[in-house]
DNA sequence: TATTGTTATACTCTATAACTATA
DNA sequence: TATAGTTATAGAGTATAACAATA
């Protein structure tokens, strides 16, 4: 299925490399869904720290970095960017900790995120039958487990 | 498997997202191969840049743009590396494009370059079955696809 | 003119270190 | 002090536009 390219005659040695394999279609897929999410002026950080907090109202930057195994220091300008746009509020509950909940507006604004994310991942498993899809996300969870083990105990 | 963690009582809703699995996979296991290639002084683009170069001696930059999907901006600081590290050196053949090759040294960290590419495969590779392996790659070959088909013609 | 290679630049994501503020 | 949040900064990868040089 390659035919109108008889032009490159160079061998790929990195192509039967599952490391190798995995970047490009993670690099692609990346762009797609910074396309996607283009229209609604958000980059994929952002929309992934809406859909966290939609389903976690009154969380706490420190809670979605461990549960994104995110840097605390990463999340500044995505959460700043977020509120300057009027999509998050932060109430000072307790005490030290900021509880972060979406506006009404981020709730809309997460509705189209939502939507756009459906969008992006019906087409990225376009030629994958479910039970497949299902494999490769249990398979891609084993990867990166086993490429994190340095830093886990 | 998860005994330690009962700290975070949040909830991932990106957790079964094919495309946030997908990247979070390839982060890891990049991570893994800049850790691999450390003690080699080279990066993991610089390491590909050795491999398709060694399997494709004389090769053109263009060429190997076509072959990696990579922008031609993007080689220069890349090749100046290797050749500044004396692993690469460029013969001007018939006229206007640069024949690549490895030098004798560059050879020699091909094959450590060889290695430890290989220690990182069987790393992130190794609780998939062989016949899972193969399978995931096929996929990542179709999420790539379909993830570009705006670029493509 | 078309292709090759280059420069400059900018954006996104990630990482670390050092700081402030609150308890 | 310990935790939460912040600032500043750096590095890696990718992208585009504009340019030079060669055919």
């Amino acid at each position: 299925m390659k035919a109108p390219e008889t032009i490159s005659s160079i061998t790929d040695p990195l192509e039967n490399l599952l490391g190798y394999e995995l970047r490009r279609a993670s690099v692609a897929a990346m762009a797609a869904l910074s396309t996607e999410l283009d229209p609604l002026g958000l980059r994929p950080s952002e929309a992934s720290m809406l859909k966290i907090i939609g389903a976690n109202p009154g969380c706490t930057q420190s809670e979605i970095c461990r549960a994104l195994r995110v840097q605390p220091a990463n999340m500044v300008p995505l959460i700043n960017r977020l509120m300057a746009a009027g999509s998050l509020e932060r109430v000072r509950t307790e005490g030290r900790a900021l509880a972060i909940f979406l506006t009404a507006q981020g709730q809309v604004l997460l509705g189209q995120v939502t939507e756009a994310i459906t969008r992006h991942e019906e087409r990225i498993a376009r030629h994958l039958p479910d039970d497949m899809r299902d494999q490769v996300i249990a398979a891609l969870r084993l990867i990166c487990r086993d490429a994190c083990c340095d830093d886990l105990p």
